[in-house]
DNA sequence: GCAAGTCATGACATCGGTGTCATGACATCG
DNA sequence: CGATGTCATGACACCGATGTCATGACTTGC
């Protein structure tokens, strides 16, 4: 490969005058640019970031780590892997600022983040982002004091920047916006209950009632996820039944994922129930190849993934920029996703509502 | 940051000697080398690769592009996202052999790409891998004559080592495992016809059928799928409607991909129709969530992203390993998925098939 | 007991750029 | 017209590793 010496040596001036070129940082014949320029195309030279970074000590990289990482083992096993909207938002807010971005994935096994950290460092990268594949806390070990290192998905207990979902007012404003279309019988199928999400998206559900001055009814709150295809698919039968046979039962159905409301779609199609005139039902992620596509489209919360990574580029970038102090927060940010409303969800007029109410008092 | 000769120093040696510790290319005395690595571990010292890449001209990097490249814009407008699955297969191939992956995603621009190709070009990466979010032609340019460079999902007209899924021989086993099972008039309902996969898949089915020697019926394959939510749904009601009002309506439904057979549940169940006992219905991709969750689960043919990563690293590595000539064969490596039998497809067993027949013509 | 060989280590140049300072050509001004 | 300033450019050191070669201490063999 073409080096800057045989550039000057083309184009007959000195390394020094190739390197203005290069940079622009101080002013240069044109004649003596263009003969530079020429030799550059004609040599296909191009500079070696590694050299420059001797000099100044910047290499433009950020380390991108994503998969398993948590200590904790007995969170439920997913796949390992964080959305790819994520990793693209994050790349696409680094490379806006000119960085450029290395990528190591664990592979699920949390034993891999050291030599990868170690790997980034030998790379001089000017900061880290820890994308996790699902809201969770996590200890990431082995990053130098003060280095610039922000969690995109997930937090630690050590006050680290992170961006996260915010799942109770996602819940929040979906349980706000089914009352709002006059349902006040509010089923909740609920992810396995140590999941942090499942614990935040079931206050925000609780603040909503409250909110609007309904009683709370742990009837209508039933775990209907477990890690394993077989059981899992019983116990969501099993929790529909409960909640379809109560006194009263709901009018429509939260699920805790998009992917739970497709298996319950199919189940109460099962039941001779038609969604969303017998029974609406709702879900979360807006995970669109699914919300999109079912019959009819799913009313769910979007899992704010493009604002999570973009947020979390952005919150590095000024840790590298400003330094570490600034205004330690450390407290995650909240980074919340609108309801999106879809016909899977019928609206009962608080006027319908009342009818109703009227003709069975009497 | 500590340098080695902040370490040699501090170690009371010579840099070149807590060199030979670093990489263990020369003898050291074991006294020594504890007084080295203790120096080491004291200044949280971390080698420069960007110093070390300068003698050795080999960086340990590999630059990883997604989203949209092609020049022709009139493919479908898909989200640009290749399986995150193919990019986590090549980083963990890559990384196996203890080099680092960079990525950069165009951001749907592929005026974008010369720039990114630029950047990994300055950090001396030592091969490219192109990765499409769907099986596509394209046209890489600006990249130096002889530059390991492999298309992954992809392939180009100029004879660029690609990994591309075996589309042909997928839905040929996919129709030939329907055969076996008893089925006889087997519906297609096609992704657009400007669609590498869609091309190659017909070949297939229609590859399966002359096999086993029964006759191509041109009405039992049909579009359904254009690329607009609104028409689109129009278009599927459609074409079902069309296949179902056969004289001889098909007995299963073969879909373009699995968001197809989510939606395509849904319609035959609007129009009472069980699935598998009214109809069979298979898909294409094995999109896990939807597959397995679908109820009933979804018979389909898996789009093998994880090998196809995986073979691209590995194709990658030996192009750099032992340069570009090799038994040069310029035409794609094809990898094929397995069909994945679930419950969507009803087994009619020849044995039934016969009886039917015989009770029709008495 | 001395030449030859082995072992552990160090001095120094080098990779490809950039920062610092120097220098020569030319324009400007009193 | 000579002093001064500006502009374009070059010489040279340096960033942090590693390759080459040299060197001194010690072992081995006859």
């Amino acid at each position: 490969m073409a080096t800057i010496y045989d550039v000057a040596r083309a184009a007959g001036v000195s390394a020094k005058t190739v390197s203005r070129v290069l940079n622009s940082d101080a002013p240069v014949k044109t004649a003596t640019r263009e003969r530079v320029e020429a030799a550059i195309a004609a040599l296909g030279f191009v500079p070696s970031t590694a050299a420059r970074m001797m000099r100044s000590n910047r290499s433009g990289l950020i380390g991108l780590i994503t998969g398993a990482i948590s200590q904790t083992t007995d969170q439920p096993a997913s796949h390992g892997l964080p959305d790819l909207v994520i990793v693209q938002a994050i790349q696409r807010g680094i490379a806006s600022s000119g960085m450029t971005v290395m990528i190591a994935d664990t592979g699920g096994q949390s034993d891999q983040v050291a030599p990868l950290v170690q790997t980034f460092l030998e790379h001089r990268v000017q900061g880290l982002i820890y994308a996790a594949d699902f809201h969770q806390r996590v200890a990431l070990p082995l990053v130098p004091k003060g280095f610039p290192l922000v969690l995109a998905n997930c937090f630690d207990d050590a006050g680290t920047p992170s961006i996260v979902p915010d799942d109770r007012r996602g819940q929040h404003m979906l349980v706000e916006r089914l009352l709002r279309a006059g349902h006040r019988r509010i089923g909740y199928l609920t992810l396995g209950r140590q999941m942090v999400a499942t614990q935040l998206r079931t206050e925000g559900y609780r603040s909503a009632l409250d909110e609007a001055g309904i009683a709370y009814d742990p009837a209508l709150v039933v775990l209907a996820y477990i890690d394993d295809a077989k059981l899992g698919s019983k116990l969501l039968w099993d929790a529909i039944d409960r909640l379809m046979s109560l006194p009263e039962p709901p009018t429509v159905l939260c699920c805790g994922n998009d992917a739970m409301a497709m298996r319950v779609y199919g189940i109460l199609r099962s039941r001779g129930l038609r969604v969303p005139q017998d029974i609406s039902v709702a879900g979360f992620d807006d995970h669109r190849i699914i919300a999109e596509t079912l019959y009819p489209p799913l009313t769910t919360v979007e899992l704010p993934y493009a604002a999570i990574g973009a947020r979390a580029a952005e919150q590095l970038l000024s840790l590298i920029e400003s330094g570490p102090d600034r205004n330690a927060d450390r407290m995650p940010t909240l980074v919340a996703g609108p309801v999106i409303w879809r016909e899977s969800v019928l609206s009962r007029t608080p006027i319908v509502e009342f009818q109703n109410q009227g003709r069975e008092r009497l």
